[in-house]
DNA sequence: CAAATTTAATTAAACGTTTGTTTAATTTGC
DNA sequence: GCAAATTAAACAAACGTTTAATTAAATTTG
């Protein structure tokens, strides 16, 4: 890569990291394109210039994270038994939430939206695939007598559902958890706390030994 | 009541379905007033007559509808033992989930909003009480020996969160049941399934004999 | 290697729409 | 005939986008 297509991508970048923090904190409706341009520094014209439209960026905006299946595949394709392979995708998945909240928080207010668009139909599709890894990882446990019998895709359903009010609805956990602090309740000190809780969660859930 | 009253609060609360229908599916900031007019066969002018603002009718849309913890309350007092209690909140709050997850959705969007309105100190004030309502319940049936010891926030967490997700992610819940129906998936067949689950994971994770 | 030329990036201003709200006139029901 | 309900029209403000002009950077040329 050149240094000035670094430095082009460095802006688009920039545009995408502040456009991607406001639709997460007001949603797409909310946020104009002059208050991105504001917030980025730019003039209004460069959204346009970069990406076409303001539907487009918010495109680019959520196709950027969207966690790849293969990132999950590849990273628990090292363990053998399935219970190390259930754990480490709640490790994963603490992680990416953690770490992208705001890109979550946008994907399920765009789940949430009844009306199918483009972009819902895309990101429904990448998360059902992850589902999908899940669920067969848990199947799978199954049938190898690790796992008690339960409802699978419910199961599925609760790693996943945790995780995600945890991250998304930050205001009313932290009154939850006492913490007041939504820097604490991000920390590595609570990352591990919720990491543990799903694990023992899940070991009495599935009985595992 | 009188006859003029009931037509004015007919017409006043077909507005709010008609509001809390369209701000559900695609935000408050994404519905305009003219929308909401052309759905609801009224004039324009209407909205501002009953309401004063869009803002003040989005707060009308959403505080009619919040599950108030004295109806939580009323309805396990009834119960002696923690388990009865716990599960009958299981039950509750899918019903209500159930029932209005127009209204849900509308919640959890505005407790994905970082910024704090006054709306949204209101909803984190009432999300509060009811979980501390379930968190009560648990943490006394712990101090009973009823059920293990647990981290009891995290699970009160997980009994919101998995309602919730189910109610307001439909798109990909849908994939993932394999239903591809929408009325299915809030059928009482489906609802039986999610209490059901629910009730036994909490009997596996509290150790509930 | 500097000057000339072309391309890309950036800007301020203006575009036509749509927004929420208000007004002032009209209709309705009692 | 009077008050409440309803209407169409108009309001300024804000929206996403485009334009045409300008600056900056890259490339070509002599």
């Amino acid at each position: 890569m050149s240094s000035e297509e670094k430095i082009q991508n460095d802006k688009r970048a920039h545009i995408l990291d502040v456009a991607e923090y406001l639709f997460a904190q007001q949603g797409f409706e909310a946020v104009s394109i002059r208050e991105i341009s504001k917030a980025a520094d730019i003039n209004i014209a460069m959204v346009s210039y970069y990406f076409g439209s303001k539907e487009k960026l918010y495109e680019a905006v959520v196709t950027r994270k969207l966690i790849s299946s293969e990132l999950i595949l590849h990273y628990i394709e090292r363990y053998n038994c399935s219970t190390d392979k259930l754990f480490a995708i709640v490790d994963l998945l603490t992680d990416k939430f953690f770490e992208h909240r705001n890109m979550q928080t946008i994907i399920f207010r765009e789940m949430a939206m009844e009306q199918r668009t483009a972009m819902a139909e895309l990101i429904a599709n990448q998360l059902h695939q992850n589902f999908t890894i899940i669920n067969d990882v848990i199947q799978k446990g199954i049938k190898q007598k690790e796992f008690k019998k339960v409802d699978v895709e419910l199961t599925v359903m609760t790693i996943i559902g945790i995780v995600k009010i945890y991250t998304t609805s930050s205001p009313v956990v932290c009154k939850v958890l006492k913490t007041e602090d939504k820097e604490l309740m991000f920390s590595k000190q609570y990352k591990l706390r919720l990491k543990k809780y799903l694990k023992e969660l899940l070991t009495n859930h599935l009985g595992i030994k």
